[in-house]
RNA sequence: GGUCUCGUGGCCGAGUGGCUAGGCAGUGGUCUGCAAAACCAUCUACAUCGGUUCGAAUCCGAUCGAGACCUCCA
């Protein structure tokens, strides 16, 4: 088995992984805060990480999965004007923040059931680690890189950069941030502009509030990341990810975090995701552009043509590599649902396939080692589903009758073709072929198959072909072959 | 304005100094009563202009265009 690769934004180049500790990986990636629904864009991040998740797992590590909650709220603007974005949305549904955090992480937690993720194997909340994020304070204090005014802590990230390199991740020299950081109107507590903030003193209207040696207060939005991920998987651990948008200057904070208080590099390999765009911009829910996950399963959308499944959606994700800007489209996502349906449909042939002495029309060796190469650079997905659909090719060959299949590559073929498909690209078989389907339905299909084939051989073309195209209108597909008709039946 | 990334055929999307990406759509054929499905074959390409090189879509420079970050954002 070859090595495998990943691109580190860090040193901005593909590195060949190797695990703090041998068989064991640590990875944090910096989940949503949970104040409205995902959006597609959120769980295009997720995903991709999803699929690191499995693809490790597959490799035979042992994965400490850790991918937060953030439900602590963090500030709506500018840090010191600013009101909580949780307790905001609960002033404006009249509820409690604790509410809008529960029903935002119910919807998240169904979303990426829906799109079949598995769970992470830690799923921290920040308002449950607030006394470690005291602690990570107290000790960025001790260490002289933050200070406190009125109730409030900041960074230090002048102090920090004489010693350390503020900047290292997203490539900025504190010069230029100095230099283009807006000036703000209003009063600031900070020394300046680049500080941020590690603890906030609560105003009057501040719901959310912790006590804390400076104030009634709660923590700064950086925080929660670094006392979680530290809390959890060390104090260096192998792989952080999150959203390319997160890079500067969230990510920037945690490392910045991270060495003052402990003076260790918390990662060894950062991992950015790109965006998902509809309509050639960001999808954000600040600018209403954006899809729901919910609106492909109502087909309710002005984006979309009609329903989509989950998995189509999943495909269609995958099918662009992670670190590429993805454009969404109903035009490319109806080529995607079929491109999905042929390669589903392939297998659910698997198991009718005739078998051969030997295998002729392709080295299925050749091909599982393709297969892995893809995977091992950089967890190049759209290069594995371009195998997938060259195996596809062969396997209509040997159904048709124009290449052969031996039984040991046969049973390959079966082995690793479900292993990428469903264990680590993680799809999910929705359709139905009468090959995977038994029972009335079945019967009954068949039943209609005869009676077309009759009236065909009494050349009653008139009802035979109303029989398939009435079949084809409720979602059944017949498919006339030289060993007879078969079906499909569409998923919804 | 600053920093960075990107510009691939009708559409979506890989690749990256010489070797077919793949999917969808199109065209021709096989099969069919006709279709559909499937199979076979096949057409469209690397933003523009220079440079480096035996050779560049791939490296370098300029231009044009798009996006991300610089402020909460996956």
């Amino acid at each position: 088995m070859k090595d495998l690769f990943i691109y580190n934004s860090l040193s901005g180049k593909k590195e060949k992984f190797k695990p703090i500790k041998e068989g064991l990986v640590g990875m944090y990636v910096c989940g949503p805060t949970v104040y409205s629904n995902v959006h597609l864009g959120n769980v295009r991040t997720f995903m991709s990480f999803d699929m690191v998740f499995r693809y490790l797992k597959h490799l035979g590590y042992k994965v400490r999965y850790v991918r937060n909650i953030t439900d602590a709220g963090h500030l709506e603007d500018d840090a010191d004007s600013g009101e909580d974005r949780i307790a905001k949305k609960a002033h404006l549904e009249k509820i409690e923040p604790m509410e809008v955090v529960q029903r935002y992480t119910v919807d998240f937690h169904q979303t990426l059931n829906n799109f079949n993720f598995l769970p992470p194997s830690i799923e921290p909340r920040a308002t449950g680690h607030i006394i470690e994020q005291i602690e990570t304070i107290k000790e960025i204090i001790k260490n002289g890189f933050a200070y406190e005014v009125n109730g409030s802590v900041y960074f230090d990230v002048i102090k920090f950069n004489e010693t350390k390199n503020y900047g290292k991740l997203s490539k900025r020299k504190i010069e230029d941030l100095i230099h283009n950081t807006r000036n703000l109107d209003g009063q600031s507590d900070k020394k300046n502009p680049q500080d941020f903030a590690l603890w906030k003193k609560a105003e009057q209207h501040h719901i959310m509030r912790w006590p804390s040696p400076w104030s009634n207060g709660f923590p700064g939005w950086h925080l929660e990341c670094t006392a979680m991920s530290t809390k959890y998987l060390g104090e260096n651990f192998d792989i952080h990810g999150g959203g390319m948008d997160l890079k500067f200057p969230h990510h920037e904070c945690e490392i910045a975090q991270s060495e003052a208080s402990h003076g260790k590099s918390p990662v060894n390999v950062w991992m950015h995701a790109n965006m998902l765009t509809l309509n050639g911009q960001k999808m954000a829910k600040s600018t209403g552009n954006f899809i729901l996950p919910n609106d492909f399963f109502t087909g309710n959308s002005k984006h979309l043509s009609k329903k989509f499944s989950s998995s189509v959606v999943r495909f269609f994700i995958l099918q662009a590599h992670y670190r590429s800007v993805l454009d969404f489209s109903n035009t490319a996502l109806l080529a995607s649902e079929k491109g999905y349906n042929k390669l589903m449909e392939a297998i659910n042939i698997l198991p009718s396939l005739k078998k051969s002495d030997e295998t002729i029309g392709m080295n299925v060796k050749l091909w599982i080692k393709d297969c892995y190469k893809a995977m091992n650079d950089d967890f190049n997905s759209p290069i594995l589903i371009a195998e997938l659909f060259k195996l596809v090719k062969f396997i209509n060959q040997i159904k048709d009758g124009s290449a052969f299949v031996s039984s040991d590559d046969l049973n390959l073929i079966n082995l690793h073709l479900k292993e990428f498909v469903f264990d680590i690209l993680g799809l999910k078989n929705d359709t139905f072929s009468d090959t995977k389907f038994e029972g009335k339905l079945k019967e009954t299909v068949q039943l209609l198959i005869a009676m077309r084939n009759e009236a065909r051989e009494n050349k009653d073309f008139k009802l035979s072909d109303k029989i398939r195209d009435r079949l084809l209108n409720i979602g059944i597909q017949l498919n006339d072959g030289k060993e007879g008709t078969t079906f499909t039946i569409e998923n919804k």
